[in-house]
DNA sequence: CCTATCTCAGACAGACTGAAATAT
DNA sequence: CATATTTCAGTCTGTCTGAGATAG
């Protein structure tokens, strides 16, 4: 294990592109089946992110109209993959959020959160541990 | 750091999830802003995947039409995320492949591997070290 | 009256197909 | 002649907009 700072990171770096070639074999399904369109998708994706948002919020960082943005939750709604409540502040509002579905197809596509449970489980400590110290890193060096 | 396997694996989780919010500030911005539709956006992975592939291989691939293929890979020619070029083997058949300027939209939008690559330069040795042990692990679990 | 959302045309773009044309 | 791809209508679906209706 004598390495060179050099040899470390593109070392990290290969088996972090075949992991990510490990996540496509289950995500490219999906990505071939799912019938949503690029707006319905960015729509899954604000909410995904930005948890439950009004109308008018989605339109806003989406960069369109109320109307469009309205017609646009409608859409995931009809698909089961988010759902409508009422604003409890000010009952002219309509919160829109994802529905396990929702979170779930999110999920498949993009964020792969249960693949990595599943493989987490079949870890031994040791490993694990390592796993842990080197993500908390990756995470501090972000800020 | 006592802790119990099953606080180690939700800690890694939680971890995990901090990390993707930190890449989702990347690619937000780049979702929104991409015009391609579903699709173009298909093609794109399925090229991005598995490499150079002809038009067929595409249209099959995608379940659609070699009309349709063909149209697809056009689409991503014009907006220069893609290329043609022949087959040496076989004149008939047009290969397509990824220009540079798709494969970087295809890492913004889903590989992340660039944004991985800055966040590793400022790891120092011993985290590295443990983040190297720990994804070896995870890929040897994937088999 | 103001604000948030929805409804309602209508314009427009892209996906997709099958058949005919073209190239090798 | 067979195969791979392109071209050519033509249909269909979804996005998006703006104006007006509705609810709070």
């Amino acid at each position: 294990m004598h390495q060179t700072r050099e040899e470390l990171e593109s070392e990290i770096l290969a088996q972090y592109r075949t992991l990510g070639r490990a996540m496509k074999a289950t995500h490219g399904p999906v990505w071939m089946e799912t019938d949503l369109t690029i707006a319905q998708l960015r729509t899954l994706l604000v909410l995904a992110e930005d948890g439950p948002l009004v109308i008018g919020q989605i339109a806003q960082r989406m960069g369109i109209g109320l109307s469009t943005g309205g017609h646009l939750v409608d859409r995931l709604v009809q698909a089961g993959l988010a759902e409508r409540a009422e604003d409890p502040e000010d009952r002219r509002r309509t919160l829109a959020q994802l529905t396990p579905k929702g979170e779930d197809l999110y999920a498949r596509l993009l964020n792969h959160t249960q693949q990595m449970q599943t493989w987490i489980q079949k870890m031994d400590n040791d490993d694990l541990a390592a796993l842990l110290q080197g993500i908390r890193a990756i995470n501090r060096v972000i800020e």
